[in-house]
DNA sequence: CCCCCCCC
């Protein structure tokens, strides 16, 4: 038996969810912090369907100055600080408290393991993990980690200005718009990789740039550029960026069609500059989910359309890699009426939020990967994609302009506005963020066909969908597990309950746990 | 300095 009936909760009694961060570990060794609770998915291990998760908490505590958090406007907010007293309470023995205005809140991270199997619940040795990962570690210069690295967050790599070696740009000044890959977390963080080669591990995340002749380029931070600038560069904003390396595009491995990309290292330097409406944010050349099999699989494409199915997140064994992924599949539709599988990885499975796949929302997703499976095509999941939900109600209001460059900067301010406002609001990341299609560089005319299409024919194509596709089942929201674990607790041990589970928090004894 | 892979 599954548990789907927390929604039938009211509203004012729902915990608030915590935003989940991905990148929190390369966050942390940033210096990153955070002013409310910040859950971060670390890693996974195997339950079949009933995934075990394995997550991080910051512990972060809110100092208690409300001016500073300006964006919390929603009802949740009396329960949100509740729930950050009661951490702040319950982590007050072992924490190393900062009493600095920048290090607030910095607490040693722990981690737990839980299991919830048909059949019964444990909590199997709940494992703490006392230290941040040993590559971040090794990436603050060897100290150890934890402790004090909320010291300093400002004081940081860009500000010491290094002798360019030879090969380095000269100049790379030109303002750029950042489109961090797979927006993720409340920020709009990509992901950081971890890699090893002779010289070691290190880490790296890349972003795709575009400037004002809408020019795309991939450029790579390695190591500490890594580590500092990851948390710092947000989808949409506009930065320049100087002394940075270039080399041939590796054609295997970029998608783009620049011939050059871009390596980031400690002495990179970038500036946020205020948005320049000359600079699309988005480049997106739209693809009918009906022509994907004239693409080759591999082929990186944009599409438009419908989520029409959403399987919940599950975790399947990787066979080339000996390892747990996340998997979940979701089902689009376009006006060419060619239903779609579309498959998400990893944290981009995650980090969908179920209210955002509800009553078949239209998304632009930019950069997925053609492939064919059972002699259909397909899309999976590639590290530079990036989804955007798309406004229905705005999607006339568009009409007079089909392309980024071309809107008033007052509109664009307001999507700037709107943009943070959501970030503040972080129910989960870039990447689900609702936007009008100028956001995502779609034609109006575009999206108004498929509106239009949807509403003339969409609903009976769906009909007969969900006689084999995919329906619509979505995890317990951390709040619903709350709930669900209350009524838990209450029962025999013993007794029998399945579970979907994707979140929890332990408290820095490991003797608390937080259902969040 | 990587390498975008993963599964039905």
């Amino acid at each position: 038996m599954q548990l789907h009936n927390g929604q039938q909760q009211t509203e004012a009694s729902a915990p608030p969810s915590p935003v989940l961060s991905v990148g929190f570990w390369d966050a942390f060794a940033a210096g990153c912090m955070w002013s409310e609770p910040v859950l971060a998915a670390l890693s996974f291990s195997p339950l079949g369907k009933d995934h075990i998760l394995v997550l991080a908490t910051d512990g972060s505590i809110q100092v208690k100055t409300k001016e500073n958090t300006p964006s919390k406007k929603n009802a949740a907010d009396g329960a949100k600080e509740q729930q950050e007293e009661q951490q702040q309470h319950l982590a007050g023995g072992g924490g190393e408290q900062q009493q600095s205005e920048e290090n607030r809140g910095r607490w040693t991270p722990v981690v737990t393991e839980l299991q919830l199997l048909p059949g019964q619940w444990s909590r199997p040795r709940c494992q703490l993990v006392m230290q941040p990962h040993r590559l971040y570690a090794a990436e603050s210069g060897g100290e150890e980690a934890p402790k004090h690295r909320g010291n300093s967050p400002s004081k940081s790599t860009e500000e010491t200005k290094r002798t360019p070696s030879e090969g380095q740009l000269p100049t790379a000044a030109a303002a750029k718009r950042a489109k961090k890959n797979n927006g993720s977390s409340n920020e709009g963080r990509s992901e950081i990789k971890t890699f090893a080669n002779a010289k070691g591990e290190s880490i790296l995340f890349t972003v795709h740039l575009i400037d004002a002749q809408a020019t795309e380029i991939r450029a790579t931070f390695f190591g500490r550029a890594a580590s500092h600038w990851h948390p710092r560069l947000s989808v949409g904003k506009v930065y320049t960026f100087s002394k940075g390396t270039l080399q041939r595009a590796n054609r295997l491995h970029n998608s783009l069609p620049h011939e050059v990309q871009i390596k980031f290292d400690a002495s990179v330097e970038i500036d946020e500059v205020g948005d320049d409406p000359s600079i699309p944010l988005q480049k997106f050349e739209r693809v009918y989910l009906g022509d994907l099999p004239r693409f080759p699989p591999g082929s990186v494409v944009d599409v438009l359309g419908f989520v029409v199915g959403a399987k919940e997140v599950e975790t399947v064994l990787s066979r080339t890699k000996n390892e747990q992924l996340l998997r979940r599949e979701l089902t689009l539709l376009d006006a060419s009426e060619s239903p779609v599988f579309f498959t998400l990885f990893g944290a981009q499975a995650l980090q969908l939020p179920h209210s955002a796949l509800e009553d078949n929302p239209l998304v632009a997703i930019k950069g997925a990967k053609v492939q064919e499976y059972g002699g259909r095509s397909c899309l999976v999941s590639s590290a530079q994609m990036q989804i955007t939900f798309l406004q229905r109600a705005h999607a006339t209001e568009t009409n007079r302009s089909t392309r980024a460059a071309a809107a008033p900067a007052t509109q664009r301010q307001m999507q700037a506005e709107k943009e943070t406002t959501e970030e503040n609001m972080a129910h989960t990341g870039g990447s689900s963020r609702t936007q009008t299609p100028i956001f995502a560089g779609v034609a109006a005319a575009d999206v108004q066909g498929e509106l239009d299409w949807f509403s003339a024919k969409g609903a009976a194509i769906l009909n007969t969908l969900e006689d084999y596709g995919p329906k619509a089942a979505f995890p317990l929201t951390l709040g619903e597990v709350g709930r669900a674990v209350q009524h838990l607790h209450l029962e025999e041990v013993g007794s029998s309950r399945a579970f979907n589970v994707i979140g929890s928090l332990l408290d820095l004894q490991g003797a608390h746990l937080f259902w969040l």
